[in-house]
DNA sequence: AGAAAAAGGTGGTCTGACCACTGTGACCCT
DNA sequence: AGGGTCACAGTGGTCAGACCACCTTTTTCT
């Protein structure tokens, strides 16, 4: 008898079979973050194959921390911004200069794709505004720019900015919020709702020379 | 006795823990991409854990892209440029929310921003041109814009790219070169060779809106 | 009814077995 | 000596079964 794993990928190896058969059944099944995915043993009588090969698939999944599994209950479906390959990436390419750059490059370029398709649409920024303007210290980084991105409303981009904003902390930390960093951000902001596109490009520019600079001070690795 | 692996990571699995040892050992020994690791059996044995824990640990590097495995020969270091972390998240990111307009967006912004980065740089597109100029019928669509991102030097957007134009591609078919795209296409590098801002951008501009016309053609999901 | 004990399910790990594939080296024939 | 063949050892790929530790649920006892 055939099995189902082989029968749809034949040059694969078994493993891999399971992790494609587990995405198509996450996605037939509607799966959400949380719920609970069929336990190992039950994996392993449906889909005809051994449990070490499903664990070998799970465990693959588990560190890349896309499920997350709890003994004597079973494994469950994890948010997926809670992914660890950054962790994982950073512990085998940490030494790789290009790559860090390519990362900024790239976060940088999100950014401003971001800021353009919010000043193109117009779109409203009035809730980061006054965010920001609080008088709030605990205000991070990433709360800003997620929300800006999450205000252009690209899903994709945002799960992409989120995982290279993982890799830039891990690596040199988490920025914080200087007052003067603040004043730049109320000015961009501010540009974007009233349609001053200079002060946008201007205020953006600055906000990444000041990160530049703090960036050089504290990367141990560079 | 006390096994190695987790006298170090006592709080840690145990295949956590072999992803640890395996790291260390690839600094402390300076392995090299392409070298080989000790077999699963040798360094089960070294590390005191079972095989099968060896395997989840080397299975989920290698769903990673971190290690390659040649069946009867062994175990060996892979580039770490290669690894899989864009496609992971492809295949988790995008399955359910297909967001075809989030793939297009952002793979025009990769596009947008590999041309500006060529233009401010003044990178040379020269070998770009003349694969283009030549009367080649059998010319990708794909081959162009990754030559085009090559250029531009950012090997983690060249990933992106890849991946979601492979999801595109997946979606609507491959992408034909009519004559009239090639010619605004080397309008757009001649553009980049001569600094002409204005023309790189209207050809541009212009060869997204034939594409998207053709989109709306092709597609059947719309 | 409430608490304690037992049972069943789940992941975590190890062992041993077998298969398929590769490289090597001994062996044989010419 | 040269060239070819073949058996063997090593390697990854897979499976089955056995424990263990832990959690939840059910049953049992007080």
């Amino acid at each position: 008898m055939m099995n189902k794993v082989n029968s749809l990928h034949s040059q694969s190896k078994v493993y891999v079979g399971i992790v494609h058969q587990l995405r198509e059944m996450i996605s037939k099944d509607g799966l959400k973050q949380g719920d609970k995915i069929p336990s190992e043993r039950e994996l392993s009588e449906r889909l005809n194959v051994g449990r070490s090969s499903v664990r070998e698939a799970l465990r693959a999944l588990e560190l890349l921390g896309l499920i997350e599994t709890r003994r004597g209950e079973g494994t469950f479906l994890r948010d997926f911004r809670d992914h660890h390959l950054i962790d994982l990436l950073g512990m085998f390419i940490l030494q790789d200069h290009k790559a860090q750059q390519d990362v900024k490059c790239t976060k940088t370029m999100i950014e401003k794709e971001a800021l353009r398709t919010i000043f193109c649409q117009n779109l409203d920024v009035s809730a980061l505004i006054s965010k920001v303007a609080e008088d709030n210290d605990s205000l991070t980084w990433r709360e800003i720019f997620e929300g800006v991105i999450l205000v252009s409303n690209n899903y994709l981009s945002h799960r992409i900015w989120n995982v290279l904003n993982d890799y830039e902390t891990l690596i040199i930390g988490e920025k914080k919020i200087t007052p003067e960093i603040k004043e730049k951000l109320l000015t961009l902001l501010q540009g974007l709702e009233n349609q001053d596109k200079e002060s946008v490009q201007t205020a953006y520019k600055q906000i990444c020379e000041i990160g530049d600079q703090e960036l050089t001070n504290s990367n141990i690795f560079l």
